[in-house]
DNA sequence: GTCTATACACAGATAGAC
DNA sequence: GTCTATCTGTGTATAGAC
């Protein structure tokens, strides 16, 4: 499987992000018509991400969105009841996202060699179709409340336990070394979001995120089969 | 050597640096008796780091500030003209130490592997030494002017082009194997940057400075001696 | 050098017309 | 559903007393 196969059996379009995103919220949009939430959360979206991955969320006022949306102020509130609520359904969602498709792909794959390569390239395949959402919840995650800020921490935990029990359960079966897996997984993490916090980089050099894929694993591989 | 012997070493106190941006700001400050700037200096780019590494600089507020350093609206602005202004101190300075330093030590080694070693090491130590000036300088980028904004990138490019050049000396000594190097220096800095950017992190699990320098390092040297 | 007091712009949020 | 108009709090920055 390469990038584009992902991006076909994976809907990661707009509309359907946004169509998750009503579900969830039902209660607190007030707008009925579903075919309008749609449309507009997929231009509150829009405009949001590009704002505040541009001069950060805390300084995107809602006149800028409302400009960037060409919605009014009155008609914003329709959709979310504060500024921090809009910023929790972006980061809700992300996680949301990144914990089905992360789980779903792994459990496809059954032995270590095969899932490591899976979690690798899944990871960097789901960031790359939906990189300004990876790149506001990880620049935005210090504005959240407490509690929130929390889920974003467990997560992210998350994650990258499913690499360190990869490592192990490699180890078990022969295939890998032994090593500080938590540390592995640890340092992939950030090589893994070095892909989505760089973005521009890697578009710069012309590395295809096949490629970068192709590079991490080789890296690990090279640590994890030494001798 | 180890973080022990290179605290002793060089002097990174709170007094040392602020005496720097003393010398390279002594137009736009107002304040005359240079014990005063010193002491205020230190109290505000203290309090500067913790508020923003908190809540992020654009959320700091000047009263904020003004609570924080127990000097008035009307003092800090003694020391600074404007909160852009302020920003851009801290960038710069950031900045400038870490380039002496890391050229000053990379100098004294002249073989490949040795300065592999001290590049990753020296990097280390240095983002945490000034933890906070680094967690700020990646997270606050965004909010620089265009101008200064190209200086930042600038800087990073050069240091990743350090490590570039490290493997390519190497691999024409004939210790390093051939890989891409300019990949291999991207996905360092990465594994360098996650060590101040997930601080709090490496601090619960009891990962000393030394010891993530000697992962990383071993990371590394298993890919590029690899067959 | 540092303070208090204040100017003035603009932020988030809401009410009520259409 | 969306708009315009407006409320109220708070932001950066400065003036002038001490």
């Amino acid at each position: 499987m390469n990038y584009t196969d992902f991006k076909k059996m994976v809907n990661l379009s707009r509309q359907a992000i946004c169509r998750e995103v009503l579900a969830a919220n039902r209660e607190t949009i007030r707008v009925k018509n579903e075919n309008t939430v749609i449309k507009n959360l997929e231009k509150i979206f829009n405009a949001t991400l590009k704002i505040s991955n541009k001069k950060g969320f805390q300084a995107m006022t809602l006149r800028d969105l409302s400009r960037e949306t060409g919605l009014s102020m009155g008609a914003l509130y329709s959709y979310f009841s504060s500024k921090e609520e809009l910023l929790e359904m972006l980061q809700h969602q992300r996680r949301t996202i990144t914990l089905r498709i992360l789980e779903q792909y792994i459990e496809t794959e059954k032995d270590a060699t095969a899932r490591l390569r899976v979690a690798i390239q899944i990871h960097l395949y789901l960031s790359e179709a939906m990189q300004p959402w990876f790149y506001f919840s990880y620049m935005e995650a210090k504005n959240l409340t407490r509690k929130e800020r929390a889920k974003a921490i467990a997560s992210e935990r998350y994650t990258e336990k499913i690499f360190e029990d990869i490592f192990r359960q490699g180890q078990i079966e022969g295939v890998f070394v032994q090593r500080d897996h938590r540390m592995s997984a640890s340092v992939i993490k950030a090589m893994l979001q070095d892909w989505y916090l760089k973005r521009r980089k890697y578009t710069e050099r012309n590395i295809s995120v096949d490629h970068y894929a192709q590079f991490v694993l080789a890296f690990v591989g090279s640590y994890y089969h030494h001798k």
